[in-house]
DNA sequence: TTGTAGGCGTTATCAA
DNA sequence: TTGATAACGCCTACAA
């Protein structure tokens, strides 16, 4: 059996008090030789406290509950990396649950989590428009009053925390980029329309338009779902619709695009600019590196983590929801319009 | 404050023992109206039990801990992933640490986790060949008979419970296909030295050698560290050895052998074949589509969760050890030798 | 069929 | 300067 507070106390002939005292360092008149003797026993006996004791008294457990969509997407990925580093620095462990985008699960692990004891939760919902889910969400919170981080999704809520980026100059940066280097029929592939990141980003895309006085054309606008296939399937209708570029709403459906222009011959970025946004850590080493729009995935990470621990320490004082800013990033498959549809150069 | 038994009891108007005993559906003879009514009662006051309590007790936790070097890593995230869910199919949480290779890290996330009552740890060691670091891993096991398991770093100890990959195997199987593809000058570039899973790819590598009587040329070996720059590094090398095919042991290094070999304008696998090892995600992506050796990632995980469930539930009778086989994954990396040294070709 | 009481390993309050 | 003792929320023998 693992020794126990008592064996300590047993073994030099002290009480659990005095040992308890001790052994956290609280504040106490403890004769320093009393004190050297309780510590030497304790490692001697590899005294080791037993967290599930502790918490049961204290109401503490440190640890945080990490509830994310799909850990083996190598955004969440880093993400979790970051805050489980920081966490573990702060003396927090962190417990984690994969959703794959079901909002039950959210619900589930949640209540699990907090059946655990979790000080708090971090969280990146799958629940995004319905109402209800919002209000089942409510409702866990106010059951059990322990902070709850949105991470990514926004619930344009007072009761939780959140950090975000700003998905619509995500849109911006990459349309406004492309009209810059002389672009004029950019596709647009999005995401599910039925999540927020996708209507925001589009949102970015048309205002860039705008800016620029460029007609929005909603023949270049497709619909994808965020796969490399639904990359491949778009270009050939984009390239018929004589777009010289296109903005893809993730990189691995720019990866989609990549593949299928060599079917056809083209030439990336002569032929046709592409650019993408989440900057997986392939862009780099595709031929050519893929240009795309990037999320400070650290960042957020670091900030979610600080700032759940100046709300679980009481010295929180900053605002509640937190916006980042995400980065354009050039690589090679963007390039300046050379006037000429692709539609020509084929023939 | 949260509902508790007690609560529950004292709203229906009965003991604590009767409504544990229903609402844990253990052996008794309630009549079915008291039943309900508790059953209803702790509903209407949406009572959950508190885990932590109950863990008191029960000396069960339903949790895992999960160590591994890095869940950023492709392999490991889709390994964790795997294993979560799966666990939670079970009714355990997972707890998780990233321990970045350091050794030390793993026995503190192992003090950590078993302080806080885990049934069971699950890790990848980031300790290899040092006798020491074996030795307080198996003191730590000795003082707290939980399971562990080792996924892929075995520790040739009847202490634990293991799963690998025959990385020998792995390493002839590529080595072996190249050879079959006629190709003789064949470079190696290996992991860093001092990992058991370099030294056994280099192994089978070895072995594929010998069984077609080529003689070993330990100039085509080149010691890497899995960075896609020692891959780029390493092509003008083996150019300069006048190797036609490369075994490199992972995807990353061969990647960086791609773009270096646009830069040579080398054509693979025309001028070189190139073969890695690992199968991640990216690799039928790209241009061409690399061969490579794949390790069942999810017959991992699965076997890894279902093993410990048995274990954890003492219907164990299974071998502690277990072997998995890698597979050859033919892609477009890879061709036949056509009976020219890429050197002449660059004349 | 249901209730009482002890105990899990700690912390914390109060007394000595 | 130290020690009893209650309490945390629950389970479980044993009693009734």
């Amino acid at each position: 059996m693992r020794t126990t507070l008592k064996d300590v106390a047993m073994a030099s002939g002290l009480s659990m008090t005095t040992v308890s005292l001790v052994l956290n360092n609280k504040p106490n008149r403890i004769p320093p030789k009393t004190r050297d003797l309780i510590v030497r026993t304790a490692k001697k006996l590899n005294y080791r406290p037993n967290s599930i004791a502790v918490s049961m008294v204290t109401k503490k457990t440190h640890t945080i509950g990490l509830i994310l969509p799909d850990i083996s997407n190598l955004y969440f990925s880093s993400l979790a990396k970051t805050i489980e580093e920081r966490f573990h620095q702060y003396g927090y462990n962190v417990f984690y649950g994969n959703t794959n985008g079901r909002p039950e699960l959210d619900f589930e692990y949640l209540n699990l989590f907090i059946d655990r004891g979790v000080d708090a939760i971090i969280m990146t919902t799958s629940a995004y428009h319905d109402k209800r889910d919002n209000e089942i969400l409510k409702q866990i919170y106010a059951a059990n009053h322990i902070p709850i981080m949105m991470v990514d999704r926004g619930m344009n809520s007072s009761y939780f925390l959140s950090v975000e980026v700003d998905q619509e100059l995500g849109g911006f940066l990459a349309t406004d980029y492309l009209i810059r280097m002389g672009h004029r029929r950019i596709a647009c592939l999005t995401g599910p329309k039925s999540l927020k990141i996708s209507t925001d980003r589009l949102q970015g895309y048309r205002d860039a338009l705008q800016k620029a006085s460029i007609p929005f054309d909603p023949a270049l606008v497709l619909e994808g779902n965020f796969g490399v296939e639904s990359g491949a399937k778009a270009l050939s209708y984009f390239l018929g619709q004589n777009a010289t570029a296109v903005f893809c709403m993730n990189d691995m459906m720019a990866i989609g695009i990549y593949r299928e222009s060599r079917r056809y011959n083209i030439c990336i970025p002569n032929n046709l600019s592409v650019i993408g946004f989440d900057d997986i850590f392939i862009d780099e080493f595709l031929e050519p590196p893929l240009s795309t729009i990037s999320q400070p995935i650290d960042e957020i990470g670091q900030y979610t983590v600080d700032k759940m621990m100046a709300v679980l320490s009481g010295k929180d004082d900053s605002p509640k929801a937190k916006l980042f800013k995400p980065v354009l990033k050039i690589r090679g498959s963007t390039a300046k319009n050379e006037k000429m549809t692709v539609k020509k150069e084929l023939k």
